[in-house]
Parts: structure tokens; sequence; C-alpha cells
DNA sequence: TGACAAAGTGTCAAATGAACACTATATTAG
DNA sequence: CTAATATAGTGTTCATTTGACACTTTGTCA
């Protein structure tokens, strides 16, 4: 008989290059060794499955506040050749600003676009894709999209997040509309100068 | 150290007088002996935990086509007093036509409306509360209310659904149209005759 | 046969959502 | 320096959807 054991998986999405980006591992060890796999780990003893995530997931990000959700339980018997483990997944979102750790920088880790995955290991793929319909369901009805830009950016930005995850574009004057009265942005004094015409730089309130 | 275990929980709603209910079943053994808590139970070797939950289930239920979707899971380190215990929370739906099994019939299960739930063991109180959100939430963007309501029904009676499940009265004629142009039912050549007036039987298409 | 209980039905106003194109302004290249 | 260019920013109209609102029909039961 061989032993139980729970994972947390983590999908961390970015925006790269106006595109939904997946960050991804390349395992050093068998099962699927070379091949790429989701970030994760096992569950310890004296701590909660969230607070895996959490520990997961600071492992390959600087950042503290990190938008983080759980997704989906997996536990198929026989999805590890190794043996029953169950997986808890999770999602997470960052800006991509924000610096993975110098751990992530090596040749271990790197962002995939997800209409361009390598082949993944385990049931990482179906995890991916369940993952980003989540992702694409939150949009409509709450602000995650913040959650992938820094503290200050202009409207078309907010834009470009909202058609690299939705997979479509969007008309410009509509969208502004729908988000401004929504009440969620404020501007704030600044302007963004890269580029040609200046944009003025809003914040997320409450 | 003590050995993990994973069980499953199962949510199980009905609608009984025209309010929602959820079944408990009193617990004979420490810890929380006497009180109430969900049906559920330890998930085996060589199933998954999907498998696990439509078994707890169907030791409840006689139906086979009973709704049943994965909720949550809930890790804390010290939910349960007697180790290290990690549950799958499921949520399923049964028309109260459908009977229960004589197991459930005895003293020891029960239907208990969602405003008049007794005092429930480990952290089953949350979990209810979260699984009553989610199916509120679901009934905006799709069909799950037929699932709490047998083959044919009348309008009237889906309608009694919805409200038991949002907890707010609707509009008669708003909520006949909705459904009507929703195209997801059809008339039957039946005629539900008891009470008043009679009312057309519908049914579930597609 | 009259009272009752539940079924069934339509309109209007307001809010929301979708389509659509031009002007303003700073940068850069010639 | 000035013309070309790239991106920011801005309103209106129409169609659809949603929400409020009350009376008639019909079978049952007293």
């Amino acid at each position: 008989m061989t032993k139980l054991q729970i994972t947390v998986d983590i999908v961390l999405f970015t925006i790269l290059e106006r595109q939904l980006h997946v960050l991804l591992i390349r395992r050093l060890a068998e099962p699927f060794r070379g091949s790429y796999a989701l970030p994760g780990g096992f569950v310890l003893e004296n701590e909660s499955v969230d607070e895996a995530a959490h520990r997961e997931l600071q492992e390959e990000t600087r950042v503290e506040k990190v938008f983080l959700e759980q997704l989906y339980t997996y536990g198929e018997p026989n999805r590890d050749p190794r043996g029953r483990v169950i997986t808890v997944a999770y999602y997470a979102l960052v800006a991509n600003s924000h610096i993975l750790r110098s751990s992530t920088d090596a040749a271990d880790a790197a962002w995939f676009s997800l209409d361009k995955l390598p082949p993944v290991a385990f049931d990482h793929q179906s995890i991916i894709e369940y993952a980003q319909q989540r992702l694409r369901n939150k949009l409509d009805y709450s602000n995650v999209g913040f959650e992938l830009l820094p503290e200050k950016f202009t409207l078309t930005e907010l834009q470009l997040v909202h058609e690299a995850i939705l997979g479509a574009n969007l008309d410009k004057r509509n969208f502004r509309r729908k988000i401004l009265q929504q009440g969620i942005v404020e501007p704030s004094k600044e302007w963004q100068k890269t580029g040609r015409k200046p944009a003025q730089l809003y914040r997320f309130v409450d």
C-alpha cells in the first residue's frame, strides 16, 4: 500500500507581449523528466492547503500580495505514476512588472503563451485549460483584471489585459465607458510618457 | 505522526415545503457525537475523489442521475480533532420525489431547512453556506434549477424552486417570459390536475 | 351556483449593450 | 521645422433586455 499524498499545483498567469502566459517548470526528475509541469509541491504536515499554495507561490515570485484562488481538486487514482497523489490546483495572477525570484530566472522555469504550450506532465494540460476558463468567467463579474497590472496603468493597458484573457478584441469606447462608470478606477495625476501621445494613469480603487 | 486522510463531504439539497433543505446525519461516534454532520466518508485507495463522492451519495439516495459537482477543498490542519483530514466538498441536487434509501429514513438522517440548521460538526457550517452561495450564483447562468424537479413540472413549480434558492420572490410574468424565451423547456401534452385550475406540465430540453 | 384558489397573459418605461469614426497631441523621420 | 505617424481620447444611435405592474380564466369545493 502506497502512501497517500497531497500536493498543490499553481497555474501562475501573467501578461507578456499582450498575451496571457503561464509559468512552467522543467522537471529534473522522473516521471516526465525533461518535460514541463506546473509549479507546486507537497502540503506539509502542519500547514493548511491554502498555506501550502501561498508558500509554493512565494518560492516563485517575490511579491507578497499575489492574487491566489483555489481552482479544483484532481483525484484520479492514476494521475501520478508514482502513487496516489491528489492535487489541489490553484491559479494566481501577477503583473509582469513583478520580478520572479532568481531560482525562477534559471533555465528550469519559463513563461509560455497559452497557444504555444509545450507538452506538459501529468494532467496539467487540463488544469491549465480549466484555469483559463475560470479566469475568463471571473472577468465578467469581478475586477480580477487589475491583478495583472502594476499599481498604476492606462486604460489601454487594462483593455489589453481583458483582450488577452478573453482572446477577443473589444471596442475602445464601450470598454472605457463600462470601466469608468463602474467607478472602480480613479485617475492619478500622472501621465504615461512613453509612446506617442501621453496617456493618463489610473489606479484601482476599493 | 498521524496519517493523512482524504474524505468527501456532500451538501445534498432538495426542496421541501417550498424551502431549500439540506440532508444532515446525526453522528453516532466521537468527535461531535450526537450532533449533525454532512454525509460523507473516506476516499478509498483505488477510486477517484469524484467516484468517492458518487458512492457516498448513492449510499443516501436511490437515484442514479443526481446532479453532483465539486465545491471546494477544505484543508485546515485542525479542522478535524482526530488528525489531519482534508475534505473535498461536493454539492448535489435531488428532486424531492426521489426517495432516500431506507438507511436514510432512519432517525439518523434528516432534512433541515437552511434557516433552521442545528449545530453542525467540524467546519460543515461554512461548507453549507458556501454551497448555498454557489448554487445561487449558478442559477444565474445555468439551468441547474431543473435538477430539483421531477421530469415533468409546471412553470409555477419551477418558479418556486428558483425562489427557494434565491430566497426572494420573483415576478410571475417576467419569470415565465425569461424561461420560455430561453427555449430550455418544452410543453408536454399532460396537465397537472391537482389543485384548482389545471396547469400545463413542461419538460426540460437539451 | 357562488366563492375561491391557482393558472395564465401584455404593455410600457428604463437600463443596458453593441455598433460605429473622427479629432487631439506628442514623437519621430525627413 | 514640418510632415507623417502612432496612440489617446471622446458621443450618439439603435436594438435588446430587464423590471414594474393587474386582470381574466378556469376548475374545484363548499
